[in-house]
DNA sequence: ATATTAGTTCGATAATTATCGAACTAATTG
DNA sequence: CAATTAGTTCGATAATTATCGAACTAATAT
């Protein structure tokens, strides 16, 4: 294997590790089906947790490139990053 | 969201756990760049980890389906689990 | 200026995980 | 049969994680 495979690896490993939470993934598919930008309230009112989980959730999202956040006034705007998407989980929305 | 979808989002949140260590995803390229079925203790060479190490590694593999397992008198022949990766994980091999 | 709202951070906790070496099973070889 | 080999299981351990409520910050509304 060689190094920048290795390092290739190494990122979908962590990407990885933010998806192998059931309720992240519900939270990009919610973000990509409903195909615009949304608010961190929007999206967690659907969750189900508290507010610091999601809050915690969206961190480790955004820490790994998966979405975007967009501060508007007193509310952050959330979106699916497209790029990382596109580089490392291409067809990630087809499966069904 | 539809309960469908629910049910893949949790298969896919287990396959994620498991591609979560890069460990796990190197065995997976060495397996896929190998071509053919190799043994245990050939993948497991490569990895510089106790072989109970790996064969906890190889056993979250199987049980998420994406190796097969096939038992050859006193070794076990491993090999990617096509089914899976092209259900769940479309061009997983390809990025690069 | 006070109260409300949106989101973050903190401290605690219970659960899960990756790792090892040792002991084990089953198959092969001498 | 005895020794080796391939792989699994077990017990222990250190590290990570998901979750909560409480306290916090910053922006908005009354």
């Amino acid at each position: 294997m060689n190094i920048e495979q290795q390092a290739i690896d190494d990122k979908l490993a962590t990407i990885f590790k933010v998806l192998s939470d059931p309720h992240r993934i519900s939270i990009l598919r919610i973000l990509h089906e409903n195909g615009h930008e949304m608010t961190c309230g929007e999206v967690g009112e659907q969750l189900n947790l508290a507010k610091s989980t999601v809050s915690y959730h969206f961190k480790a999202l955004r820490k790994a490139g998966l979405t975007n956040t967009r501060k508007v006034g007193q509310t952050k705007m959330l979106s699916i990053n497209e790029t990382t998407f596109e580089q490392y989980l291409p067809h990630f929305f087809d499966v069904s």
